[in-house]
DNA sequence: TAGTAAACTTACTAGAGGGTAAGGTAGCCC
DNA sequence: GGGCTACCTTACCCTCTAGTAAGTTTACTA
């Protein structure tokens, strides 16, 4: 059964820029389901009502297509990030939970779109995998920034610097990473109700630490302060 | 050029045992440098010093080779953290830090294993991605284990439960998970570093939020206190 | 309504690589 | 040394699917 044109009957035709949306609409499905290697450039083409040689004309290869998805999912996905943190006020960590809510409503949303971005990342070609690296340190600079930011306008900024700043973006980014999965067994949970429990874990103990709190392996954390 | 046996001349026979475990060293290598499926049996047989047919008589399949690699080497990274976490005092936090330092070292040790076993998860088999998700699960299990000490210590442990455990462990291996990335771009960086950096970043909130400190989007953390 | 460009198809090729059939050889025990 | 078992090889097949050559049809324009 096709997706786009009818199962019988003449299939319409459909100005370029249209049609390569929807083959990457169908490969979005079809590589998130089945990985890139196991997915075949004639099922896309066949869930995308059309035939094969059609998708290597408008996309190239089946590299080029994979790296349409994974352009255009991520490109969604950093704008989602960005406008959100934009809009989530004036002082660091609001933007920073601003925008880390609109990433995880963005996976909860578009769960295909994630799977391809996150699941698929090496065993492909040098192209793919630094097209991934890029969408993600293109995030990581953001998280960076207003963890920065954050630091900067603290009373204790002096004490850390723009690797810390690094150091905790990634962190960052690596923990909502993985809550996706978690989210995944608790679909009772709001992303908004994770990203503050998020947000509470990371951003409590960082101001902590920037007052100069500091956790060392030989004592207890702070029971006799 | 082969690894095991000379380049001319007879190859030395070799028991089973060891000769498998021989085909997973290289197999692990080969893995690691080009992904599951650009991997090709011939090349890791050939690195092996042996023929192909012998590859499928000991590990059966291409998968069953993969997945013998997966097990030996997540047996050996849960069996570091584990062990580790066990010897690092009586303290939930002490052995957390451990644990972690412990993980951390071993990625820095054995990258192909961490490559391995990090960044093939999808794409592949039903038997496979439940390998990587078991190996997953187990080191999730004892994180989240101590951290439920951690919490059951501590004065406000009322205020959180299991799922909270579950939340902090799927953080803190997700950002673990991202900081191996991170290690990368700082050599200098000694895995106990790292983990006292975590620590300090994650476990420094986490007591604070359990003596009722809560950080919420509408007013600054915690200036006014 | 003829011309034409863009949209589209059928039917094929190529080759990589997983997997195997059949057989050879080293060591060991009686 | 005869035979048995475990180790090991050569040489092959066969499927799967990325990619393409060549041709067809629709729709728009003049």
């Amino acid at each position: 059964m096709t997706v786009n044109g009818r199962t019988e009957g003449r299939r319409k035709r459909v100005p370029r820029q249209e049609r390569e949306q929807q083959i990457i609409d169908v490969a979005v499905t079809v590589f998130a389901k089945r990985g890139y290697h196991a997915a075949s450039v004639d099922e896309i083409a066949e869930l995308a009502g059309i035939s094969k040689p059609m998708v290597y004309l408008y996309l190239d290869s089946k590299e080029g297509l994979f790296l349409a998805c994974l352009r255009r999912e991520a490109d969604r996905l950093v704008a989602a990030f960005q406008s959100a943190a934009k809009a989530g006020g004036g002082a660091p960590e609001l933007r920073l939970h601003a925008g880390l809510s609109a990433f995880f409503a963005f996976v909860a949303e578009h769960r295909d779109s994630w799977i391809v971005l996150h699941r698929q990342a090496s065993e492909l070609s040098e192209a793919i995998a630094s097209a991934v690296a890029d969408a993600r340190r293109a995030v990581m600079a953001e998280v960076a920034g207003l963890v920065w930011d954050g630091i900067a306008e603290s009373d204790g900024g002096a004490r850390l610097d723009d690797e810390d700043a690094d150091f905790v973006a990634h962190a960052l980014v690596g923990a909502a990473d993985s809550l996706t999965d978690w989210m995944g067994g608790h679909p009772g949970q709001s992303p908004e109700g994770v990203t503050l429990r998020l947000m509470n874990m990371v951003w409590v103990g960082m101001g902590r630490v920037l007052e100069g709190e500091v956790w060392v392996p030989a004592a207890p954390p702070s029971r006799e302060g």
